[in-house]
DNA sequence: TATGAATGAGGCTTCATTCAT
DNA sequence: AATGAATGAAGCCTCATTCAT
C-alpha cells in the first residue's frame, strides 16, 4: 500500500536547509497546537522553531495551511500506527488497544480541527489522509469484532472522536502533565468498548466525515 | 445542606434590575463559551446578554473573573445534579449514569478552564464550589462501589475529567452538532467503569485539585 | 433639491464628541489621501486626526469604508459647487470654469479611487452621490453648449476625469506645492474645451460610471 | 548629438546574458509600474521578468535605483520621440501634437516619480536625461510658437506635467482601460495650447526641475 | 448605574532587503 | 553571476480594558 507522505503532498523540491526549516516549523507547530490549542500565535511557533515569522509564511501561505499540514501529518502518523498493528498477528483487541494508546502518544489530539466548522474539511489532501486512516482503523476494529472482542455497535467515528477528545490537553496546560491521566482514561474507554456490550448506546455511530453535516 | 449560590459569593445586595443583568451576562457567557470556545469576545457576550460592554466590567472586573463565575456556577449546577441523584433510592450505578448524562446537559465542559494552568485554580470561591461538588460525586461513586457496580480503581478525577473532555465541543463547532455523539461516548465510558474491571488501569487516579501540580 | 449629506448616509445618532472625532478622521483622511495617495497608513491618519487607531475602525469597518466615505463626501462638495454655479445667472462658460477651479480647491482629486478597479464603484452611497454630481455638472455643461461656448463633442466624463487627473498631486509631494500649477493646467484644458472645437477628438466620451466596464 | 543610453549610465561592461536580464527587468518594471502603480512588489517584477528576486538587487541596489532607471529610460524614449518629431519638416503644431500622443504610448506617466518629493530628483543620471529631454521639447515648442501655432505663455513644464498627469492610469486600474480616454483628453489639452490664447493663464510656467523646490 | 466610545497592545500577513547555496 | 530562502519592520485589524457621558 502506497503511503502518502507530507513531503509528497507539498512536492516542490526544497533545498536541504529549507526542508529542515520546514520540518522544524511543523514539529514546533504540532507541539504548540497540542499544548496551547489552535490559537497559538504564529510568531510563537516561529520562535520555537527558531526561524523568522515570515519563514512560516513562505512555507504555508496562511494559518489554515499550516494547521492543515499538521492535521494531515498527524493523520498519517496515526494511520501508520494502525498499519503496524494490523501487521501483528496476536490478539485482535490487544492490537486495537495498543493502537489507541499509540495514537495518543502520536498527539492524535492535534486532529481536533478536523472536527471544527472553521476548518476546510473537504481539502483534497485532508480527505485522502483521513480516508486512508479510517479504512485502516476500520479493519482493525473489524478484526476485533470478528473475534468477538469488540462490541458490534461502535464505529470508527466513535473511537476516533473519543480518543481525540480524551487526549486533548486543556488549553494552556502543559500536555506533559496531562499525559499522566490520558492513558488511564483511554483504558477505561477501551474497556467500555469490549464485547459483550454492557448497555445499549444512544444515537448512532458516525465517521469523521459525517461531522461535516452533523 | 447549605448551598452556596453565586449571589452569596459576590455578596453585596444588588438591585433587582442589576441582578437580572448579572444573570443575563452569566447565561450568555456560559452558552457562548460552550458554543464558540473560550476566545469569544466580551463584546459579543454583552450583545447576546443585551447589555453594554461596560456593564460586563461593572459586574466582573476582568475576563478571568467572568470565566471563574461561569466555572463556579456550572460547578454548582453539576453538584446540584449529584445531590439530586443521591436523593434517589434506586440502582446506584443507574444514579451515577444519570448524573453523568445530566452533567453533559448542564454543559459540564464549561469546567474546562479548571484544568488549565492559565487559570487561578486556587481562588477561594472556586475551591469551595469544587470541593462541594467532589464530595457529592465521591458519595455517588462510593455508593456504586459498595453495590459492586463500579470498579473500585477509579476516582472522582477520572470520572469528572473524562466527562469534561468527552463533552467538550470542538472549538468553532456548534455544540448542537456535537451533542449528537456526546451521550453515546459517555455511555461507552460508563460501561468501561462498571465492575468487574476488565483491565488494569495505568497511572493513578487524580482529583481535580491535584491537577494544579500534576 | 434635497441634498444627501454624509451625516445622513451614516445616520445612527452619534454623541457630540464621537461626531467630532468622526469629522476629524474624515478631514485628516481627505487631506492625507490627497497628499500621499491612497496608501497612507491608517495609523498615520489616526495620528493626524488625534485619535487612537482603533477609533478609525470603530467608525469605518475597514479601509475601503473610509475611502468610500471620503469619495462620497468630496463628491458631495463638488456637487455643491456645481449647484452654486448653476444658481448664478452670468456667462455660462465662466460658470463652468469657476466650477472647475473650485473643484480643484475642494480636492476633487480625492475622487481618484472612483476610477480604480480595486474599489467598489457600485456601492449604493457612491452611486447616489455620483449620479447627483453628474447630473448637476451635465446641466452646467449643457448651458454652456447651448450658449455656443462649449464644444459639443465633450461629455461629463471627459471633464471630470481630466480635472481629477490634472489636480492629482504626485504621490509623496506636498499638495500645496502642486497647487502652484494646477489652476494653470486646468485653464489650458478649459481653453481646449471652448467652442469652436479646434480639432476632432479621438475615442468617445465616457461617464464616470462607464469606467466600470471600460 | 550624443545620446546617453542606459547602458552608458551603468557603465561596467556586462556579459550578454546579464545584459539581457537587466533589460528584461527594466521592461517588466516599466510595464508593471504603469499597470499596477508604484507599489508593485519587487518579487512580482522579478517573476514577470523571469529572474530570481535577488537578480534585481544585483542590478539595482535598491528599489529607488530601479525606479530611477525606469524614469531615466522612459525619459530617453520620450526624448527620442521629440527628436524624431524635430527631424520632420511638416506642420510645427502637428509635430508637437504627434509627440504628445507618442509620449503617452511610451508610457510617459512612468515619469511621475520625477515629481515626487520622495524621489531623488537631483541624481546625476536623472538630471542629464531630463535636461536633454527638456531641451528637445523646448525646441519643438519653440518651433510651434514661432509658427504662431502655440500660445507663447506656456512652457515645457506646463506641457510635460500635464501630459504625465492626464496619462497616469488610476492606481489599480488596468492601463488598457485607461487608454480609451487618454488620447481624447490629451487632444483637448493640446487644443487649449493652440494660439491664439483663449484666456490668461494664472501662475507661472515651470520646468520639471523647478518642481524640486516648488 | 449603564452605556457607547476610545484606546493600545498584539496577532496576522506582506514586502524590501540580505544571506547562503 | 544567479537563485531561492530568510528576515524584521511595518501595516491592517481585533479585542480586553478604560473613560466620559
Amino acid at each position: 500500500m502506497a503511503t502518502v507522505t507530507p513531503e509528497q503532498r507539498t512536492a516542490p523540491r526544497l533545498r536541504a536547509d529549507a526542508l529542515r526549516n520546514r520540518e522544524r516549523i511543523v514539529t514546533a507547530a504540532r507541539e504548540m497546537f497540542v499544548e496551547f490549542g489552535p490559537d497559538v500565535p504564529l510568531d510563537e511557533i516561529a520562535r520555537r522553531a527558531g526561524v523568522g515569522n515570515a519563514t512560516v509564511y513562505r512555507n504555508f501561505p496562511d494559518r489554515d495551511a499550516l494547521v492543515r499540514e499538521i492535521v494531515c501529518s498527524v493523520t498519517d502518523r496515526v494511520a501508520e500506527q494502525a498499519e503496524q498493528m494490523l501487521a501483528t498477528s496476536g490478539d485482535a483487541f490487544e492490537a486495537l488497544s495498543r493502537f489507541v494508546h499509540a495514537s495518543a502518544d502520536e498527539r492524535v489530539s492535534a486532529l481536533c480541527p478536523m472536527m471544527s466548522d472553521a476548518f476546510d474539511r473537504q481539502h483534497p489532501d485532508l480527505v485522502a489522509a483521513r480516508e486512508r486512516m479510517e479504512q485502516l482503523v476500520e479493519k482493525l476494529m473489524e478484526r476485533a469484532k470478528e473475534a468477538g472482542q469488540l462490541r458490534p455497535d461502535v464505529g470508527v467515528g466513535d473511537l476516533m472522536i473519543s480518543v481525540v477528545q480524551l487526549s486533548r490537553p486543556p488549553a494552556g496546560a502543559g500536555c506533559m502533565a496531562h499525559d499522566r491521566f490520558v492513558h488511564r482514561h483511554l483504558q477505561l474507554f477501551l474497556d467500555g468498548m469490549r464485547a459483550p456490550a454492557r448497555s445499549e448506546l444512544p444515537g448512532t455511530t458516525a465517521t469523521l466525515e459525517e461531522l461535516r453535516r452533523a
